[in-house]
DNA sequence: TTAAAATAATACCGATCGGTATATATTGGT
DNA sequence: ACCAATATATACCGATCGGTATTATTTTAA
């Protein structure tokens, strides 16, 4: 790793909270420099602009979640324990998740979809990586005969992905994680009564 | 209704879906003198600064927003036929929703519950608000014989707000209102399940 | 109709915005 | 150890930021 990879790394790493706190508009060079102690002309040979620095921030933000959660997932061997250990992700972690300003694609996607083209293309891929991941899971727990065969993989991906982006939303905006455990609750719930056998 | 008066009006219908699309951060004087027509002169004659306006603009589209639920649910008679209204309410105006830049809770809690607390304060009560209204609606259904005297009504609440929020979020970013339907579905779903006698 | 009061436009303020050209350090390979 | 390449800091750019003092124009009530 080159000093500029490392430099580049250490950008990423220091700024990203701070974009997933205050949004790109939100966010200005001058937090940037005092983030990472660097000036200016520094931030400028390793990214071309803002946008670059954001971008890969967001970047940074929502692979790291995703990399947690798959370690989560990756200790556990059946499809319905595997299930169960992603909502339980939420669970564990909400305190960190909340620290550094909540769940990125959250953030990014309402801020970016009406005016931020450049992010919203990537929050787009983050959350059809998601869901993605979730439909791979059910298919497990189909062919392992966990889970019934007749269910709408991509149905419920999506309803586990609204009902936890939603609980996030109210938890935080309430100061109040009773109400992301709800969603939590409501995504088992469904597992249990909808999804296995 | 002075002049002064119906000029804020107009600076506030004019800039809400604005700030609504760009957020606070993202929407600058000149977004406001040019939205308007009118000069810096004229809006800070009408309002103490940005937040002011920022405020007044978030205070308009929350509420603009909960008056046209409240005629929808006023329209029907049983508590059961106001809470399917209220979820309705989303299937028939979904678009015009996302056209003025999607729910301004969701929007301004995710911006705001960082770093911007003038707006966050507000945001509370527009949520704190919304559960009160679905609460008393199932009261309603309590007295009435129609939902089950159990129910935790503020559990309910908020399960139906997430899901919805959690809708319009991924409705949004894919530019997909089925998955709104999704969300809206599956409240119906919970209604008829367990809530409902 | 007129004059005082309220409102809007003009012109300006310092600060900060994102960005860049250039000079100075710091690397890393020989 | 040295030198070329790389990386960082300095100093600056024009544009725009939010905000204000002053002037000009409308309102509005007498």
């Amino acid at each position: 790793m080159s000093k500029a990879e490392k430099t580049r790394q250490f950008i990423i790493e220091k700024t990203a909270p701070i974009f997933n706190k205050k949004g790109y508009s939100g966010t200005s060079l001058s937090d940037i420099t005092e983030a990472t102690g660097l000036t200016k002309g520094s931030i400028y040979g390793n990214f071309g602009n803002k946008d670059d620095v954001a971008l890969a921030a967001y970047e940074y933000n929502s692979t790291s979640l995703n990399k947690r959660i798959k370690i989560s997932i990756s200790e556990k061997s059946t499809a319905h324990e595997k299930l169960i250990a992603f909502i339980e992700f939420y669970r564990d972690n909400w305190t960190s998740i909340f620290e550094s300003g909540g769940c990125p694609l959250l953030n990014t996607a309402t801020e970016a979809d009406d005016h931020l083209l450049f992010l919203k293309t990537s929050v787009q891929k983050s959350f059809k990586n998601w869901s993605d991941t979730i439909i791979q899971i059910l298919n497990e727990g189909k062919n392992s005969n966990e889970f019934k065969k007749a269910i709408d993989t991509s149905y419920y991906a999506h309803s586990f992905i609204m009902l936890i982006e939603g609980g996030i939303l109210l938890a935080k905006i309430s100061n109040n994680q009773q109400l992301l455990f709800i969603a939590l609750d409501r995504v088992i719930k469904i597992i249990n009564d909808e999804i296995v056998k």
